[in-house]
DNA sequence: GCGACGATTTCG
DNA sequence: GAAATCGTCGCT
């Protein structure tokens, strides 16, 4: 036998989101020849009770792919000039997923610096959502592939098990409301990790 | 059809 | 602190 194996992680991805959001961390993203080591998400529920999910309001073109079977990517495009990505959760037919916020290039790093040559240190070449995806060449023609497959992007699992202490929590970065659910998880005292910031409504900016 | 705003980043 | 910049979605 060959390979990885990938049940372990696939059966995490169609459990519940929070499990399936810490389990992440450590896991690896590789896409364009670049591979990241997740090392920040936060867990956005379905339509059931999560005002701050993109599929709070029910089933729309864009969050299509959140309402299906766990493992696919769901890409979305965010103030006109960005992309993010997210591990689609869950049982089919809810759309539960985990944003994928920040990592460690841990391969392909000279690739990672020539795409993104105004970064600086290569902490910051995936340190934040927008980041992430930019190093890792991200965008709408990642939008539902299957992550544990052999497409275009490929989510394989952590190569050191990541221990439960490891791991801090709090609440999401940017987000409207819902400031007290306590769903962002990272790797304490990761230097990736990115910046907690409250979310301004642009009306009082 | 229109318009407010966003799971952000970067610069001043 | 504020601009950049456009797809999405609800319709004060």
């Amino acid at each position: 036998m060959t390979g990885t194996d990938l049940a372990p992680l696939a059966d995490l991805l169609a459990g519940p989101v929070v499990p399936a959001a810490r389990g992440l961390l450590g896991c690896t993203l590789a896409a364009n020849q670049v591979t990241v080591r997740i090392a920040e998400v936060e867990a956005y529920a379905g339509t059931a009770g999560d005002p701050a999910s993109h599929a709070h309001r029910g089933r729309t073109p864009r969050n299509a792919v959140m309402f299906g079977p766990a493992g696919h990517a769901y890409v979305y495009f965010t103030y006109g000039m960005h992309w993010c990505v997210n591990v689609v959760t869950g049982p089919d037919g809810e759309a539960s997923a985990v944003l994928l916020r920040a990592g460690e290039v841990v391969d392909g790093l000279d690739v990672a610096r020539a795409r993104r040559p105004a970064v600086r240190r290569d902490v910051d070449l995936a340190r934040g959502p927008a980041r992430l995806c930019a190093t890792l060449g991200i965008d709408r023609a990642a939008y539902g592939v299957d992550l544990l497959g052999d497409g275009p992007v490929r989510l394989r699992p952590a190569p050191v098990p990541v221990p439960n202490a490891a791991v801090s929590a709090g609440p999401r970065v940017g987000v409207t409301g819902a400031h007290d659910v306590p769903w962002r998880f990272w790797l304490t005292g990761d230097p990736t990790v990115s910046a907690y910031r409250r979310h301004v409504p642009r009306s009082r900016r």
